[in-house]
DNA sequence: GCCACGTATCGAAGTTTGTGGATACGTTGG
DNA sequence: CCAACGTATCCACAAACTTCGATACGTGGC
């Protein structure tokens, strides 16, 4: 849903014939970025991502996490929420559990946007 | 301050002769990480990144960030301060003119950071 | 020195966010 | 079917964030 192409800057502009000035982001895509940032902008949820990283088979279910970041299991699963629905963990029920594991390429996407923001 | 090098995971425990976890974020990281996503965790500083990136010699004065982001001039001012505190912005006063410009390597570095955690 | 101009800081209002306790939901086992 | 277990949702509250108007600060021109 968050995980749409994106870039700031960088490109030329289409429109005009010789405009010297780059394009920048339009507001709707400002927001979308923001958005998945804001995902990754609170400690807890910078180690949860670590944490299912690391696991075994890259993922890890949120008896596993309480524990480390020391909180409480609602909300450790309000933080794994906003960081499924910002595209980043996938959730999967295997029975009782709920394993949480890194979206593939979400990371390196985000990634790409940034590195696209500052060179071209 | 905030452009420390940083990695969320992927990389083998040292202590341990046969850790088969990998080894995650301390809180410390993880919460420095946090601040410098929190600064792009909001639409009108990514348009103001976008604005000053695109800007005639990559900077841009107070004066032409207002309009495009529809916002108060103590309102931009505000968030060019969080970006500036982040380490992604960097201040020069000129005359009577504060010009932005992007910290050469920070985003790269913070792309750099997001790759690590998912391939390592 | 004084005024105009661009910018930063301060104080305040409204909104969002992080957090935990209580509780509901879904699954497994007896 | 019922109890136990893991997880998600609801409710409330404190803290942080965004925003603006008013105002202070720094610079250049007269």
């Amino acid at each position: 849903m968050t995980t749409t192409e994106l870039h700031l800057s960088a490109e030329p502009a289409t429109t005009s014939c010789c405009a010297p000035v780059l394009r920048t982001v339009d507001p709707g895509t400002a927001r979308d970025l923001a958005r998945t940032f804001k995902a990754l902008a609170d400690p807890t949820r910078v180690q949860l991502l670590s944490i299912v990283a690391a696991g075994a088979g890259g993922e890890a279910c949120v008896c596993d996490l309480t524990e480390p970041v020391g909180l409480s299991q609602p909300t450790v699963s309000h933080h794994l929420k906003i960081l499924v629905d910002a595209g980043l963990l996938h959730r999967e029920q295997r029975g009782r559990w709920a394993y949480y594991s890194l979206v593939p390429g979400a990371l390196t996407a985000l990634a790409g946007t940034l590195t696209e923001t500052v060179g071209g």
